[in-house]
DNA sequence: GCAAGGTC
């Protein structure tokens, strides 16, 4: 018997359903001569310290090196403190049997680093000895499930693989258990101070964008304001130049034409431009646009939304949620317009449904090259029930998102009017000519600036013009602002891409810091150490957070450039390079980095209430 | 008590 294994059960099924096997048994399905079992993501993880002999959190067991990694069962918090994960322990003893039955083993969890690792980690821990083959797919249509059966790969072929994600995971292990046990320690506070790979460029970023922000000079500017009245139609031109004081304004001011001053047309229009600009649809959502979508519209965490897409993936409404890409492949494309098809009595957008099954699709999310182990998000076509309000209102912005995505063009009219008097004005206005893919969930562009015009009357060139009104307009500069959960993510994403050494950022550039399955949850672990609060929509650091930031903020792991640096020696590791001298620079960097905290920490406390004009204002956490 | 990674 040949035995299928996949990541997680959703996979596993698909592929049976090519096979034709329907028998549903307990933790795997049957038929044709096979198994199907699954994994549900990572079974099994590096045991913790204590397995290993370090017991407590003691200087002297620092820093911990076990010289060989051992591995343990998932665990899960009950009210009888962490214990293995009974469902993970009987789904492992499920596979057990199933491998001690087998001819062949298929692997099939997803065509990726983790993927791997999932797949070894049971392999090892069950002691298997059974060759493997691997199947390799980047979709999971029919057709590529039946091609990558047709070329199944030798397991063998994948060992470098698992050594990159294997060092991935030992190195993270390293780095996080000894700097969290070194700070905790060293700090002499009794709470967890941990510190990671992740976790911590992350508080780093949202902590210098919080101190950036509340220690912001604003800067008083001034311009001029003029209004022009095009036969009645009034619109509003400002100075091109801004001036750092008042007397300079108030020259400009004392010198336009108005009517008031005597002048009945003292507006000279310089020039007129009027250009249409082409707004494509946006992609379809992965998990973090989603999310970033979700949390401006509704205001929900990535850790809530992440909650709610998971519950429609299990009702089969919605298809994998925890995607990285915002493409799908030409077979997915190929069961849109039926998809589309279901929304035509949506209350909502049921019109745009409408609309878009007797127009040509637009294709800029079809790429099957952008498509990585799973597609972007869509609805799959099932009909929802009686869905909570907050379902209702994620599956709806999956479901608008499609519609919007294979939409047409937005065609917007873009008016640049050149007013000349005393000085140079401009005044700029937008129309939209064409909504396109706007008009499906109507709303208005977010991105106008408070001083453009909705729409400015038609004005000929060298024509002139009276100015009712002008003033002088006294501004500040405004500071960055501080990060919610929806700019952090997408900060998260794109982390890296400053980074001045050349390989370090390329080989950063498809990932960013964490993962998309990952990001939802570091933000929690941030607010479950008390690093942060959410304070309305803000993610504001509170003392303790900055406390560690002053502490680690010069260190290498408080920088993304260190993932960047993983990631280009775990890509060489894939491609054959020696594991051993990566895994001898992270012992030293171990080594070196648990020093260092063990001594910094001693000064956390102090240290936390520097650098802020005004401290009171720093986050106090609410009972 | 601790990392980051995956998923129900």
């Amino acid at each position: 018997m040949k035995v299928i294994i996949a990541e997680k059960p959703s996979v596993a099924r698909e592929i049976a359903k090519v096979f034709g096997a329907t028998a549903k048994k307990d933790g795997y399905m049957e038929g044709k001569g096979y198994t199907f079992t699954w994994a549900f993501g990572h079974l099994l993880q590096l045991a913790p310290p204590q397995e290993y002999g370090f017991y407590g959190w003691n200087v002297q067991n620092l820093p911990m090196l076990p010289p060989k990694f051992k591995l343990s069962i998932r665990k899960v918090k009950t009210k009888d403190g962490i214990v293995e994960d009974p469902s993970v322990k009987k789904q492992l003893d499920t596979i057990k049997t199933l491998f001690d039955e087998a001819t062949e083993i298929i692997v099939a969890t997803d065509a990726g680093r983790e993927g791997e690792l999932i797949f070894r980690y049971i392999y090892y821990y069950l002691k298997c000895k059974k060759p493997f083959k691997r199947l390799w797919i980047s979709s999971q249509t029919d057709e590529a499930i039946k091609e990558g059966f047709r070329n199944l790969k030798p397991g063998t072929d994948y060992d470098t693989l698992f050594n990159s994600a294997h060092c991935r995971s030992q190195s993270d292990w390293l780095v996080g258990m000894n700097a969290t046990q070194a700070l905790s320690i060293s700090s002499g506070s009794r709470a967890v101070l941990s510190l990671g790979r992740v976790q911590t460029p992350t508080l780093a970023m949202i902590c210098s964008r919080y101190l950036e922000n509340k220690n912001f000079v604003p800067q008083l500017y001034y311009q001029v304001s003029i209004q022009v009245d095009k036969d009645g139609q009034v619109f509003r031109a400002i100075s091109a130049d801004s001036f750092k004081t008042k007397e300079e304004a108030q020259a400009v001011v004392d010198k336009v034409e108005d009517v008031p001053s005597g002048f009945p047309n003292g507006g000279h229009i310089l020039s007129v431009e009027a250009k249409p600009r082409k707004e494509p649809p946006p992609l379809l959502h992965d998990l973090s646009s989603l999310q970033q979508e979700a949390n401006k519209r509704k205001g929900f965490t990535a850790d809530q939304t992440l909650g709610l897409l998971q519950t429609l993936y299990e009702n089969k409404l919605v298809t994998y949620p925890r995607t990285g890409s915002r493409y799908i492949g030409d077979d997915v494309f190929a069961t849109v317009p039926t998809l589309i098809d279901k929304f035509k009595e949506h209350p909502e957008f049921g019109k745009q449904a409408t609309f878009l099954t007797g127009t040509k699709l637009n294709k800029r999310s079809v790429n099957a090259k952008k498509v990585t182990d799973h597609h972007a998000i869509l609805p799959t076509g099932e009909t929802p029930h009686q869905l909570s309000n907050d379902l209702q209102a994620v599956y709806d912005l999956v479901a608008a998102r499609m519609l919007e995505a294979f939409h047409q063009e937005c065609i917007k009219e873009i008016t640049k009017i050149t007013v000349q008097s005393g000085a140079i004005f401009t005044a700029s206005g937008t129309v939209i000519s064409s909504a396109g893919w706007r008009a499906v969930l109507n709303e208005p562009d977010e991105e106008k600036k408070d001083e453009e015009n909705a729409s400015l009357p038609k004005v000929q060139q060298d024509e002139r013009l009276p100015i009712p009104e002008k003033s002088l307009l006294e501004k500040q500069t405004k500071p960055k602002p501080l990060y919610n959960e929806a700019s952090l993510l997408k900060a998260l994403e794109t982390a890296g891409k400053e980074i001045e050494d050349e390989e370090l950022r390329y080989a950063m550039k498809d990932s960013g810091l964490g993962t998309p399955a990952t990001r939802a949850s570091i933000i929690e672990t941030l607010i479950k150490r008390d690093y942060i609060i959410r304070e309305k929509k803000n993610l504001v650091p509170t003392q303790t957070g900055l406390g560690v930031y002053y502490v680690v903020k010069d260190q290498k792991i408080a920088q993304a450039e260190l993932t960047g640096n993983w990631e280009k020696r775990l890509e060489e590791i894939r491609s054959g390079a020696s594991v051993n001298e990566f895994q001898q620079e992270i012992k030293t960097y171990t080594r070196n980095i648990t020093q260092e905290l063990l001594l910094a920490g001693r000064n956390l406390m102090a240290k936390s209430k520097e650098g802020v004009n005004t401290p009171q204002i720093v986050a106090q956490k609410t009972a």
